[in-house]
DNA sequence: TTGAAAGCGGTACCAT
DNA sequence: ATGGTACCGCTTTCAA
């Protein structure tokens, strides 16, 4: 059934009917009532391709994922990210569209979309220093808006960013008053602009406390349980071993549980650890009254939500002033923070 | 730039560039290569809009997600299939649209796209069963690729699934055949078809080795951490408790050995796990040669690269019988499987 | 308040 | 081998 057959069958101009369709004024409210029982009694729906056609316009944002080797941006999340995103999207009539392209023809990708007219706007993952996305996308003239930031780049655009420095930097410090000084990092990969910006956090706060950053208790890796296991073996094996971590993420926090207790050591009593929390709904901080994990916490899919909001405010007024949102996270206690104990534990 | 601009910058006709572009035969050399050649350096693209509406294709296949309040199908297993998909439908010039509807939208969401005429074909994940998704997209006449299975329907349609049962059967027939006759269940959502499966596997190998089924030894929930550790909590804590589990995926599976070290046993000593492992990239089974856990394993990334393909070929070739494969999981030895104490360990 | 008709940017049939 | 042109189904301007 299309918009003719459906005129015609109403003894309509399609003219009428489409404007009666879509909210027009001008129709008189007897006629809109007939029209608008018509197209749900046939369950008439305008075709995509030809009101995209007519309009200019495709009711899609598009997510272009990078198919890097190891897969570093489709992991959990990602997808707690683009389930806050698509929520927002359908409740707006967008549609999302997710292209997985080989790394290096990703801008190529960016290219292609507008120029077939098949998006009307992108949304940007995991940023990293001086991102190619950026000054691309600027150019293109699309709107866009960026999960992160890019430190490098600085020409304004549209982002949403937790405050990743700010988070660590005070779950590095609430550590300190704790009294440990010997304090692990477990970081994401650190081209990634999220990554740096946490492990600048650590590295000031344990520069406002006076402690010297030491190479051998830093790591960045891809955020797995297995990562955050080898790292804690490793460090809990110097002579001179962390009394306490802070982790980028859960999944690594399991691991340096799993290294802590196979030492005989107990998190939350011999060793303290800090996780970033993401509030990823696979991977809750526990379920019960006490976080399972001290954590800085916030929302992915909140911030999801909220990218995607200020992406549809971008089309729909593209004369504001481009969005920026910083967002605080949130240091909740969990059970696997303790005064650092005075001797070394081995 | 367009179709006309291009043809007009070239002195072609319309019809003489479009048939260069889409690789018609009955263009000579000498012009293609012009065409070719212009089109690449005024970077033209066929709009998507244009070309959907007058070849009545839409290039795209569409992934309905519904929005349940636990977010059930959001989850890693469900990004890593995608992510497989969507390399296929990349390879082959389609789009993947991923929609998130309201769960009671869900069915109505499969006949807009259908009317809107914005899709060749569908992706259905995690079927239940009886699931009413099928006779729809049946009575709709789409193509679509199921990934599983949904016990219930019996009209032929394609789909892919890894034999659940027989899986689960093998890893609980193995448990039985190290000493254990007492086996936890840590299953997934048992309105899901896969679950169900795994739960008759799981019981054809007690029924077979002659031990009878206890309730308070299966549980069903939403495969998180979590869940494994309240569920092995509870279990251990019985008069008569499990020396071994099975369970649904390895983040329940993680919960199970914090319940089980905080016991202060040992799991592969004390209490022997198998899980079911996806082959999730976020999630490995371990890193080294051995891994972490004994585990029933498939790839979902192939499943879903595998489904692409199929729901491609579906509608390639309309006419060709549906196809329907059964993939088998394979047993891996991993470090958490022991034969039985004699004496049960409190 | 309603209708006629000109696009939107391609594809593909029918001529030449 | 190349070109003219009638669609595809909708939106929107202009006229009535």
């Amino acid at each position: 059934m299309n918009l003719k057959e459906l005129a015609d069958a109403l003894g309509l101009s399609q003219t009428t009917v489409s404007r009666a369709l879509n909210g027009y004024p001008e129709v008189s409210e007897g006629t809109r009532a007939r029209v608008l029982n018509a197209a749900r009694s046939f369950n008439y729906r305008p075709s995509t391709g030809a009101r995209n056609l007519a309009t200019g316009r495709s009711m899609a944002m598009r997510h272009i994922v990078p198919l890097s080797a190891r897969h570093d941006m489709m992991n959990v999340i990602f997808s707690e990210f683009m389930s806050g995103t698509g929520e927002v999207y359908a409740e707006h009539g967008y549609d999302m569209i997710v292209s997985f392209v080989p790394k290096d023809k990703e801008l190529q990708a960016y290219r292609d979309a507008v120029a077939r007219g098949s998006v009307d706007g992108f949304m940007i993952h995991g940023p990293t220093r001086d991102d190619p996305r950026l000054p691309l996308l600027a150019e293109l003239g699309v709107p866009f808006v960026v999960h992160g930031r890019s430190t490098g780049y600085n020409v304004p655009y549209a982002w949403l960013d937790v405050n990743n420095r700010r988070a660590i930097e005070r779950a590095t410090t609430y550590l300190i008053g704790l009294g440990h000084r010997r304090i692990g990092l477990v970081n994401g990969p650190e081209h990634m602009d999220f990554a740096l910006r946490r492990r600048e956090g650590y590295l000031t706060a344990l520069a406002s406390a006076g402690i010297t950053a030491d190479d051998a208790l830093m790591t960045a890796g891809d955020l797995t349980e297995p990562q955050g296991y080898n790292a804690a073996q490793r460090m809990l094996g110097l002579s001179n071993p962390p009394t306490a971590f802070v982790a980028s993420a859960i999944l690594p926090t399991l691991g340096i549980r799993r290294a802590v207790e196979g030492r005989k050591l107990e998190v939350g009593r011999d060793i303290s650890v800090i996780c970033y929390d993401d509030k990823v709904s696979t991977l809750p901080n526990g379920d019960t009254a006490e976080p399972m994990f001290t954590a800085a916490r916030s929302s992915v899919r909140d911030a999801g939500r909220r990218c995607a909001e200020i992406l549809i405010d971008c089309i729909n007024n593209p004369h504001l002033p481009l969005r920026q949102e910083l967002w605080e996270a949130e240091l909740i206690l969990g059970g696997s923070t303790a005064v650092a104990k005075k001797e070394p534990t081995r």
